[in-house]
RNA sequence: GGGGGAAUGUCCCGAGCGGCAAAGGGGGCGGACUGUAAAUCCGCUGGCGUACGCCUUCGUAGGUUCGAGUCCUACUUCCCCCA
C-alpha cells in the first residue's frame, strides 16, 4: 500500500532492502544498487548511533530502533552504538540551542537504562547476526587533540560543512553554534570510520536528518581507507494531522515501563488516528503484511479493531506478551464493559491520607494534573469524573462510598484508586 | 574597527505609549459531538492559597523611578550596513 520508495527502474533484490521498502522505513539511500548487491553477499552489518542524553527514548526514537530489527530480520547483523563519547559534544541537529553538557554520571546512568530498551527489541549474543552494543566513548577519547585534527582534519572543508542543514538551521535562525558542536560531525564520521574497521560495517542508518552526518561518514571512508560504504534514513514520521510523533506538551511518550506504564502505552497507540493506522501497523508491528492490508480496510468504527491489534502488538513488542494482552484486557474492561479492572494504573491510599484529602489534591496523586491550580481549571472544565460522576467541586473533600474507584480525566484516561483501611482492621 | 537593529510567557512563532501575569496564532489539555479517531464549535494553557491575596517570569548584571518587558549603563549572542 505504501508508496514506492525506491528510485525509477530500480527494484531491491535483497530481503533487507525489500523488507524495509514494503514496510515504509525508507527515505532516502546514497546508493541502492551499491546496497542491494551487498546486502546480497552476506551478513549485511549496519549501525545506528544513538545519544544517551536521557534515561529513556520515546516513541519518536522507536523507529530507528525499529530499523535494527528489520536488519536483524532480514539476516543482518545490527550495532548500537551508544554515543558515551558524542554525548559528550551534543549534536546540534535539529536543535536551536545548544544543549545542557551531561557529566559522566549522567551519562553512564543513561545508558545503563537505555540499554535495556534495546535488549527487548534486538537479539544480543555473540552469534553472526546478534546484535552488538559498543560506545563510541572508547575511541573518542583516546584520541589527542592534534592526532584527531591531523587524522581526519584534512577530509573535511569548511566550506562543505556549512552547508549541511544540522549547521544552516542554526545558522539562519541566528542562534549560536559553538565550536564544540560544529565537531559533532566530524566525531559521528569517525565512528562509521572505527566501526568499518572494527566490525565490517558497511551502512549507517538513522532519521532523515542525520543525513548529512552520515554521508560524511560515508565519504571519510572512502578518502582514508578507499573503501565504499552506504548511507539509508528513515522519513520523519508524523500523525495525519501533522503532529510529531510521541511528543506532546504533557510529555514525551516513554519506552521505560517505569516512566510510562504498558497500559498507558497501549493507550497511545489505541488512540492513533484512523489514517495512520496501517502505516504504523507497518512500522511499528511485526505482523505480516497480508494481515496488515485486511486491517487497514476496515470501515468506520471498525478500525478500532485494527487500534486494538496495533496497541496490542506494539506494546508486546516493547513490554512482553503479557503486559500487552493484560493492558488489552484492563481496556476492554473499563471501556467496553465498563467495569474496574485491576490492569488499570492503580493508585493506592490509606483511609488516613483520603481523610481530608480535596478532589484536586486526588487529581495531582493520580497524576492527572501537574499542579493544584492545573487541577482545579481541569475540574473547572469538567474533565474529572470518580466512578463516572463529573466533580464540581474543586474544593470539596473526595467522597468515595466503596474501598475502590474509576478516576477519569476526559475521555479516555482512567485510573483505579484502592483505599487501604488499616483503621478499621483495629475496632 | 565604526554605525544601525534584535533577543518576550523554559513547546514553537510572535505583539507589547513606564502600571503587565503580559495581545494574537500554532501546539497541548479539557467540554460538546463521536467510534477511546478525524473534522467542527467552545473553554483552559506560570506557582501557592477556599478567597479580595502572595510569589516567580520578558538574553545576563547593575542603575533611574512610587512603579520597568518597556528608560539608562555594561556584558553575552545574533542580524544588517560601512571599513
Amino acid at each position: 500500500m505504501s508508496s514506492n520508495p525506491f528510485p525509477p527502474g530500480f527494484t531491491p533484490r535483497s530481503d533487507f532492502l525489500r523488507l524495509l521498502g514494503e514496510r515504509g522505513y525508507i527515505h532516502q539511500c546514497s546508493d541502492f544498487e551499491g546496497l542491494d548487491a551487498a546486502a546480497r553477499a552476506g551478513v549485511l552489518t549496519a549501525y545506528i548511533g544513538f545519544d544517551a542524553t536521557a534515561p529513556s527514548y520515546h516513541v519518536g526514537n522507536l523507529l530507528v530502533i525499529m530499523m535494527l530489527r528489520r536488519l536483524q530480520q532480514a539476516g543482518g547483523k545490527p550495532i548500537v552504538v551508544m554515543g558515551g563519547g558524542t554525548t559528550k559534544v551534543g549534536d546540534p541537529s535539529g536543535k536551536d540551542e545548544t544543549r545542557r553538557l551531561l557529566t559522566e554520571g549522567d551519562i553512564a546512568a543513561n545508558i545503563a537504562s537505555l540499554s535495556e530498551t534495546f535488549a527487548k527489541l534486538l537479539r544480543f549474543g555473540d552469534a553472526p547476526t546478534d546484535a552488538v552494543m559498543v560506545d563510541n566513548d572508547a575511541w573518542l577519547s583516546s584520541f589527542g587533540y592534534v592526532e584527531f585534527l591531523r587524522a581526519f582534519g584534512p577530509h573535511f572543508t569548511i566550506n562543505r560543512m556549512l552547508t549541511f542543514d544540522s549547521v544552516k538551521l542554526r545558522l539562519d535562525r541566528e542562534q549560536p553554534l559553538t565550536f564544540l558542536e560544529f565537531n559533532y560531525m566530524l566525531m559521528q564520521a569517525v565512528d562509521f570510520l572505527e566501526l568499518n574497521r572494527r566490525f565490517g560495517c558497511i551502512l549507517q542508518m538513522g532519521g532523515s536528518d542525520q543525513w548529512g552526518n552520515i554521508v560524511n561518514g560515508v565519504e571519510l571512508i572512502r578518502r582514508v581507507d578507499q573503501k565504499g560504504a552506504f548511507a539509508l534514513t528513515a522519513p520523519l514520521i508524523a500523525t495525519s494531522s501533522g503532529a510529531k510523533m510521541g511528543k506532546t506538551a504533557a510529555g514525551a511518550v516513554w519506552l521505560n515501563a517505569e516512566m510510562r506504564t504498558p497500559y498507558d502505552y497501549w493507550q497511545f497507540w489505541r488512540n492513533t488516528e484512523d489514517a495512520d493506522v496501517g502505516r504504523f501497523l507497518r512500522l511499528y508491528t511485526d505482523m505480516p503484511l497480508d494481515e496488515i492490508a485486511r486491517l487497514e480496510a476496515l470501515a468506520g468504527a471498525e478500525v478500532n479493531e485494527a487500534k486494538k491489534v496495533l496497541a496490542t502488538e506494539a506494546t508486546a513488542l516493547l513490554h512482553g506478551r503479557e503486559a500487552a494482552e493484560t493492558a488489552a484486557a484492563a481496556a476492554r474492561a473499563a471501556f467496553e464493559e465498563g467495569r474496574l479492572s485491576g490492569g488499570l494504573p492503580t493508585l493506592t491510599l490509606s483511609a488516613a491520607q483520603l481523610n481530608g484529602m480535596s478532589n484536586t489534591a486526588l487529581m495531582v496523586a493520580a497524576g492527572f494534573a501537574n499542579s493544584n491550580g492545573d487541577a482545579r481549571r481541569q475540574i473547572a472544565g469538567g474533565a474529572f469524573r470518580i466512578d463516572g460522576v463529573k466533580i464540581s467541586d474543586a474544593n470539596a473533600p473526595v467522597a468515595l462510598t466503596g474501598i475502590e474507584a474509576e478516576l477519569r480525566k476526559g475521555n479516555s484516561r482512567k485510573r483505579l484508586v484502592i483505599i487501604d483501611e488499616p483503621e478499621s482492621k483495629a475496632p
